[in-house]
DNA sequence: ATAGATATTCAACAATGTTGAGTATACCAG
DNA sequence: CTGGTATACTCAACATTGTTGAATATCTAT
């Protein structure tokens, strides 16, 4: 994974050293906070099944399983355990596509709308408890920092995963 | 500095939301990202040995399982096998506490101290790949604002989870 | 019709996580 | 010392996720 353009890694590590860290531990923090929330009674879903009815829900209409495993970034073959159990849920539904008989159709169901409406409700109360104290325009900044920072793993990670799920 | 603490929630959520769906999403990818890392031939760690790992190596000397648990945020049960399969690699040594003998204590052997280093490594190269091209006044600035964001979160998760590793 | 590609599922296994029971040890009261 | 209780950890049984490779069904092109 790209080599050749490493420029000087061993002098100027500092900062972004410490962003890495600091990346490190707010995912971390963040997704332990997040599969708390996920626990409670009112959702009870894991964090894999939320993210596949999120992308469900964002897509409008149906999903192919295969598509669905890239946007998630899991194998096809574990993907299918997870609609199984999003379909014990009553949360998504599971159709063959019309003229290619071969493809799995996944689409969201109105409960399972409902259910990412709350997850995210009590997101937004969450992170209002973590961020609320920043000043806005720190917020308006920090956010078009992160979005640099995610294109820029959105396209790292494209480079190194060419090919994986088989 | 805005004192509101929740001020109007249904109204101006926009760059909070922004940022929060952000935050889910490269934590998601960071994961991802560093899970492919640790799977290489030459690591062959999972994410939570990796930070149990860490957690070893930055701890000097021994560690009590008990403690690791809470450090890493496990249930002593589940600590159990992973310390089991962490032995297994020779990273880590179980011993017990001389004068307290239901006390099990970890530490990290001198393999493990090498592998924490390799990863961290090769994590630099990776987090280069990244976020290489982030201007420099960009990259200070963004450290910034993430060390305002862990702290709230640190906060808030701390908030939530009073007495969870039962 | 058949060969090969494509889409998905299934089977077998490993790792993690949960809960609750079991074991060993420590400590305290009588 | 003995018994009771708390503590520290492990074990057992189970669910979820993940991997790989084989199996199945369907499409496409010759």
């Amino acid at each position: 994974m790209a080599e050749s353009e490493l420029p000087n890694l061993t002098t100027e590590h500092s900062t972004l050293d410490a962003i890495e860290q600091m990346i490190l531990r707010i995912s971390w923090l963040a997704q332990r906070q997040f599969v708390q929330l996920l626990d409670d009674d009112r959702f009870n879903l894991t964090l894999t099944q939320f993210y596949t009815l999120l992308h469900l829900a964002q897509t409008n209409g149906e999903c192919k399983m295969s598509d669905l495993a890239e946007a998630t970034q899991q194998s096809a073959a574990a993907l299918t355990g997870v609609v199984d159990r999003l379909l014990d849920k009553q949360l998504v539904e599971r159709t063959r596509h019309e003229r290619d008989r071969r493809q799995v159709m996944v689409q969201i169901t109105a409960r399972g709308i409902a259910m990412i409406a709350a997850i995210k409700q009590a997101r937004r109360e969450q992170i209002h408890a973590a961020l609320g104290h920043l000043p806005a325009a720190d917020a308006e900044r920090l956010l078009e920092l992160l979005e640099g920072v995610l294109a820029g793993m959105a396209r790292a990670l494209e480079r190194s995963e060419t090919g994986r799920l088989a």
